[in-house]
DNA sequence: GACTCAATACCAACCGGTTGGTATGTATCA
DNA sequence: TGATACATACCAACCGGTTGGTATTGAGTC
């Protein structure tokens, strides 16, 4: 049985994508997440150097969660690139589903508070959100290619991407349901359709 | 002389704009706010029942504010719908200067935090995010009949519109920069012109 | 296979400082 | 005189972090 129970180090990490998801990082305290995890307050400050440290390593856990969400989609098996860009589109949309808690972001939530104060969390942050974005720089750039779009790069479509699908968070936030999130989303494959769609069309 | 000083609840209202803009809601405390603002911590609560009281204030504060930035606007004279929307998306990019707590939104940072642990708050976040798309809604559907754009509406455009701005303040945040909501407000400029720009082609 | 040793993983109790919030007093002004 | 606008002093709970200690593990040695 390789499958021993989840560490404390773990539990504490998944505690605290939980909760920062749900209340933000500066509301969070190492007590909730102790006691949500079953462990002690040594057990915690054992693994992380403190409580910013916890922070830099939520980020990193969710970007790898996340990635193995992503890499075994049907999606990446379709020889037009479009139809790829528009399959993890979809597959993000599908995603989305329950309270925003659920479905939201851990790195933009938590980027959002510490951005001017926490350069290390920050920084793990942004290789969460770009470090996605750049597995959708290869459809991307072959998109590009096969329609002739001018004006723009694959690495900045990337990001637009994930740009619309945080700033889809937070209305959804504001409006405590999953709708303003999924309509973006919706804006968001017009958008591709239109520019991918514009080289055919002429 | 009818512009005396600031009142001490202005200031404090002013205070928590900034600091709330900076490092979030729950990282910022009431002791901070009033050093901020020169004030002792009874006048706080003279003018604020509790420190949700003044979140709430705060959020209808940056409504206020931020709706004097935009009435204004030169763009509103223009004839044509879609050029007085592309006028206000041009006003957004050229408002993206400084670092990101200078031009990132009030609301938006807040609503993140507190969705989920503030229902007052967070309905505050949300009537400041949508008074102000309701505020292109006309544009947009005029611009929608114009054109024969079928398939959306006025206020999902809107909305729509509200998303990149926010996502792109919190990829901005993420690495430090300015750029990256300056680009994402370029492919929401070019989103329009496609969509808008598709009755006339056919 | 028993014995040692050092590292790892964890715990209960505690620390000084900060938190949001209150109770009470006072000066100003209509 | 009563309401408004503050200031001072204070509180219990909680904050991130430290302390000194113990139980468990695995590699090295004979």
């Amino acid at each position: 049985m390789p499958t021993d129970a989840p560490s404390a180090r773990d539990r504490l990490l998944d505690a605290a994508v939980a909760r920062v998801r749900q209340q933000g990082f500066g509301s969070t305290s190492v007590d909730t997440l102790c006691a949500d995890a079953g462990v002690t307050k040594g057990a915690f400050f054992h693994h992380f150097r403190s409580k910013e440290a916890l922070g830099v390593a939520a980020a990193d856990h969710w970007s790898r969660t996340t990635a193995a969400v992503f890499s075994g989609g049907a999606w990446h098996a379709d020889p037009d690139p479009v139809a790829r860009i528009l399959g993890y589109i979809d597959f993000r949309r599908d995603l989305i589903q329950g309270t925003p808690a659920d479905f939201t972001c851990l790195a933009g939530t938590m980027v959002q508070e510490v951005h001017a104060t926490s350069p290390a969390i920050r920084e793990a942050c942004r290789r969460s959100i770009h470090g996605h974005a750049e597995t959708l720089e290869a459809d991307f750039a072959a998109a590009i290619a096969a329609h002739g779009v001018i004006g723009t790069t694959a690495a900045s479509l990337a990001l637009h991407t994930q740009a619309v699908l945080q700033g889809g968070f937070i209305l959804s936030k504001a409006s405590g349901d999953a709708a303003p999130a999924i309509a973006s989303i919706a804006h968001l494959r017009r958008y591709l359709v239109l520019l991918f769609g514009e080289g055919d069309r002429r």
